[in-house]
DNA sequence: CTAGCATGTAAGTAATTACTTGCATGAAAG
DNA sequence: CTTTCATGCAAGTAATTACTTACATGCTAG
C-alpha cells in the first residue's frame, strides 16, 4: 500500500502521463488506473480534467525556488561559486523536470504554466546580474553587459539540461559533471579581467 | 487563392496546429479548416492521422542541415567564426522551430522525429569538434576537452533560441544580436591561450 | 454501536473523433 | 466532346471520452 493520500496518488499519475503524452491524450481513465483509484474518485476530487492539472500547477507554484540556495555558500571566487550554481541549478530543473515537460506541451492550453517556468529565469537571472556586479566591483571580472552574462550562463545550463532530459546520452555520453564543469571552465575564463 | 498545392496546405496546417495544441488536440477537422479543405481530404491524401505526421516527419528529414554552410566563411579567426556559427545555428533553429516543438510534444508517439531532431546536434558537435581541434593546433585556442566545449556552445545557442521561441522577451527584452554576442564572445575569451 | 465520510461499482449519456461510403461537380487532358 | 481525376458534400458508424447518478461498502471518530 503506497502511503500518499488519494489525491496526492492522483496528482502523481497525472503528473507523469501527462508530461509523457499530454494533456488530451493523458486521458481520465488511464490517469485513474495509474493512481490506482477509480475514475469517479479523480472528479470527486477535482471536479473536471482541468481541475487536475490546475492542482498541479499550483503545487509547483509553491514550489521552493533555489534562489536562497544559491546565495549560500558564496566564496567570491569566480569558478567555484559558478560551478556551484551551475550544479543547483542544472539539478533543480531535473528536479521539476515532468513539470517542465508539461509546461513545453501545454502552453497554449494552460497559460499559467508558462508564466510559472518563466518566473524560474527571471529570478536567478536577477541574482546572476547582482553577483556579477558585485565581482565586478571587486576587481574579479571584467567590464561586460551582465544581463547578457547572465543569459548566457542560464542558457548554457538549460541547454545540457534539456539535452540530457530529452535525449538521453544520445547527443554524448559525456558524465554531466564534467560537462557542467568545462562549461563553467570556459565561462569563468571568458569573464575574467 | 493560395499558390499552395493541396497536400502542402494540409502539411502546413497540421504543422501549424500540432506544433500549438499536440498531436492528439490537433483533430482532422480543425487541421481540414485550417488548410481549407474537405476533411475527406485528408484521408484520401494521407490514408490516416498518423499519415499527416509521417509526411511532416519525412518532409523534415530532407530539411538541409546547416553543416555546409557553416563551413563556408571560416576565417580561422576564433571569435568571427563562432559568432557566424552562433547566428547561424540560432536562425537555423527558429526556421525549424514549429517541427522541434513538435518533436517536445510527440516524443512518445513519434520515436522518429526525437532521431530526427538528435541528429541536428549530433552533426553540429563533430563539424565543431573538428574545428576546435585545428584552431588547437593552430595554437589559437587552449588545451581543453573539445567535445565539452563543443556541447557547450550549443547548449548556450540552443537555450537561447528555447527562451525566445518559448517565453518570448518575457525573460529578457535584450536584442538577440546582442545576446548572441556577448555569449560568443564569453566564450572565445574563454577557449583562448 | 453508530453516524459520517471516502471510496468502489455499475450503468449510462451526450459529445467528439477518426474514418468510410456514395454521389455530385468541375477542371484539365486526350 | 468525353474521360479522368481531384475535390466537395452529405450521411453515417464505431469507438472513445469527460462526466453524472445512484447505490453499496468499509473505515473511523464520537
Amino acid at each position: 500500500m503506497s502511503t500518499k493520500s488519494t489525491a496526492e496518488r492522483i496528482l502523481d499519475a497525472a503528473l507523469q502521463l501527462v508530461s509523457e503524452k499530454g494533456y488530451t491524450a493523458a486521458t481520465t481513465k488511464a490517469i485513474a488506473d495509474l493512481a490506482g483509484v477509480n475514475e469517479v474518485t479523480i472528479f470527486r476530487h477535482f471536479g473536471n480534467k482541468r481541475g487536475i492539472l490546475k492542482a498541479i500547477i499550483e503545487q509547483f507554484s509553491y514550489f521552493p525556488l533555489l534562489q536562497e540556495e544559491i546565495n549560500k555558500n558564496v566564496t567570491w571566487e569566480l569558478e567555484t561559486d559558478l560551478l556551484n550554481f551551475s550544479v543547483k541549478h542544472f539539478n533543480f530543473l531535473m528536479s521539476i523536470k515532468d513539470f517542465v515537460m508539461i509546461g513545453f506541451k501545454e502552453a497554449m492550453q494552460f497559460p499559467e504554466i508558462n508564466e510559472e517556468i518563466a518566473n524560474i529565469p527571471l529570478h536567478i537571472k536577477n541574482e546572476l546580474i547582482h553577483y556579477l556586479q558585485e565581482m565586478h566591483e571587486r576587481g574579479k571580472i571584467r567590464e561586460i553587459d551582465f544581463e547578457a552574462a547572465a543569459l548566457s550562463l542560464i542558457a548554457v545550463n538549460f541547454g545540457h539540461f534539456i539535452s540530457r532530459a530529452r535525449l538521453g546520452t544520445i547527443v554524448s555520453d559525456m558524465p554531466t559533471e564534467i560537462l557542467l564543469k568545462t562549461s563553467i571552465s570556459i565561462f569563468s575564463r571568458g569573464l575574467a579581467p
